[in-house]
DNA sequence: ATTGGCAGTCTTATCGACGGAGTGCCAACG
DNA sequence: CGTTGGCACTCCGTCGATAAGACTGCCAAT
């Protein structure tokens, strides 16, 4: 069993590899840190500590770095949340002070996420699965193109456009406008999607094809409308921690502009707390980031609804600062959105 | 001056450097192409070469390498636009094969222009300033915010947020918007955002504040509704010619995040002519990419306005085949978006 | 103008030696 | 039993020298 101390010092471990990139020695941990014992103690702790598969080295007789299953217990059990600087408190106010439009909250918080984290920042779009229909509005492109666009009452916009088979009549268009709007406006985005099909019967047989395409478009939009989306920012940071991906950059930057990937990593995050967590290393292996930590906190927006935000980088970050970082943002963005 | 042969063997060299990235020295030269002269002999042209600044020894006695000169000259004069295989052109065919939003085309087209190029692919979002306003909505989102959506005939979707400062009365909004429409409907957007200052003092006094601030936030939209947005794709794909890039990689991806120092570039290429152009190293200095050549080309959408779209990658890349392949997307895309 | 030859230069790879850092073990100590 | 100092050992990274290889530049001959 690892003892008090060993656990002390698999912190200071985790710490100053992180600190200097390095993997640090017994002597250079007595040298730095107040232990009050001797560099061979802090050896017997350390050969404790690689029993547990706590720490590794990457060559015999080197120092020892953290391996995953470190991180994880220092995260879980060591990290103090490294309270933010009044500077950094200052740029979250500033940064994100007047709230405006729902894309330009996100676009300057994943900035600001960036910014104080030196990573990559991830901002999940609120699924608005709760909110309600503000207005549908169909717009004739052309005489055989339709735009419908879904606006909701949390201040989302979505357009689509369709192809339909016949010439587009405008003066119907209106009517099939009012009587949508009629129908869906101020219900819930669930509810819609269940009432939009009755639609179709209420008009003219001619005008079924037209209709039931209208009608399944917008309930695509309804119901995927909630379609998960994120906004990105700090890429470059990655090169500049390129070292500790082993030279495979290449399918993390794709991970990245996949999306996907991402939306799935953030959702296993989901079940977990509401509170900042951490997905660390091989825990992401099925994600082809096997390399990278990912450290995410839920955030709620108007409806009440969940999404994520967080930063991603290589296993070897600042979990103190970054969760810190994730957390403060997180809150503050839900107080943010909240009032709307 | 420089001998018809002398150009041959620059050709050859920016072929041959492309392709192995290897300093190309006399010999190789002579064993890998045709030129029925000695070795001797091309040391002899690649001595006029080098005296011409179009290539250049990377130390003494090493192959060469061109110059941005040599790379400028070999576009204007020797490169020979490489015709696409069948199947790049069927792999444009499928990928854009049937047109839908506008937000989904474009963001198709710059994920086929990485994967045809291997670059990092850009598409600029057309500027729609002959486009005519569609639509105007007005939703009220809370007791003091109000959203304004703008809807254009080629089937873009701008939305804003705004606070009043008093309390806002949804019946008057909703006749706010009919007259707006009843205004600007159908009108070109630089005509409407002339006639929407006109708007406020067709109310009665006490609206003039809302009215005022509505008008004001529409005419940014419509005017800065042309505001410029790329998309991009194949960030990752700069990490596989890190090394042309003597370890900056940094600058590189906060350039292409900036977006804005990236529609500046194209904004000065866009004076050229409307066919694949390509910008080339130093010329890019004063955009902090010294080492990054872009192929671009104009496109045009439904109102006949002219957007950009192309690749952006390492000085060293392959000309022939990514101007190639942007002329021809660029191309298809004309199409694509004239007939809407 | 072209060519073969040759000397000179610069890079890169390879090898061995060396110093440094760190560990593991052990015997001794409180 | 935990702690400590000492010591031998291992392994990495660096340095210098050497050798090999790749080109060029020049020159005299064709």
């Amino acid at each position: 069993m690892v003892s008090e101390r060993g656990l002390e010092v698999l912190r200071v471990i985790v710490h100053d590899y992180v600190a200097s990139r390095e993997p640090v020695g017994s002597k250079s941990i007595v040298e730095r840190h107040q232990f009050g014992v001797s560099a061979a103690t802090i050896r017997n702790d350390m050969a404790l500590l690689e029993e547990e598969e706590l720490i590794t080295a990457p060559h015999t007789s080197s120092g020892r770095v953290p391996t995953d299953k470190g991180y994880r217990l220092f995260v879980n059990q060591l990290a103090d949340l490294r309270p933010l600087t009044s500077a950094q408190r200052q740029a979250i106010e500033t940064f994100l002070g007047h709230s405006s439009d729902l894309d330009e909250v996100l676009s300057r918080t994943v900035r600001l996420l960036s910014q104080l984290t030196n990573q990559v920042a991830l901002v999940q779009y609120p699924t608005f699965s709760r909110a309600t229909v503000r207005h549908v509005e169909l717009v004739r492109l052309s005489e055989t193109r339709v735009m419908t666009v879904l606006i909701t009452d949390a201040g989302n916009v979505e357009q689509r456009t369709l192809e339909i088979g016949a010439e587009i009549d405008e003066v119907f268009l209106g009517e099939l406008r009012a009587t949508i709007n009629a129908l869906v406006g101020g219900k819930p985005l669930l509810e819609a999607a269940s009432l939009l099909p009755t639609l179709v019967e209420r008009f003219r047989p001619e005008r079924t094809p037209f209709v039931a395409e209208v009608v399944q478009t917008l309930v695509e939009q309804v119901t995927a409308g909630r379609q998960e989306r994120l906004v990105m920012a700090g890429a470059a940071n990655l090169v500049l921690t390129e070292d500790d991906f082993s030279g495979n950059l290449f399918p993390v930057l794709e991970a990245i502009e996949e999306q996907v990937t991402l939306l799935r990593l953030f959702g296993e995050m989901r079940s977990d707390a509401v509170d900042v967590v951490a997905s660390i290393g091989a825990e992401n292996a099925s994600f082809g980031l096997a390399q990278t930590s990912v450290v995410s906190s839920g955030y709620t927006a108007s409806g009440g609804e969940l999404a994520r935000l967080g930063v991603l980088g290589p296993t070897r970050m600042d979990y103190s600062t970054n969760m810190a970082a994730v957390r403060a943002v997180a809150r503050y963005l839900t107080g943010l959105l909240g009032d709307r």
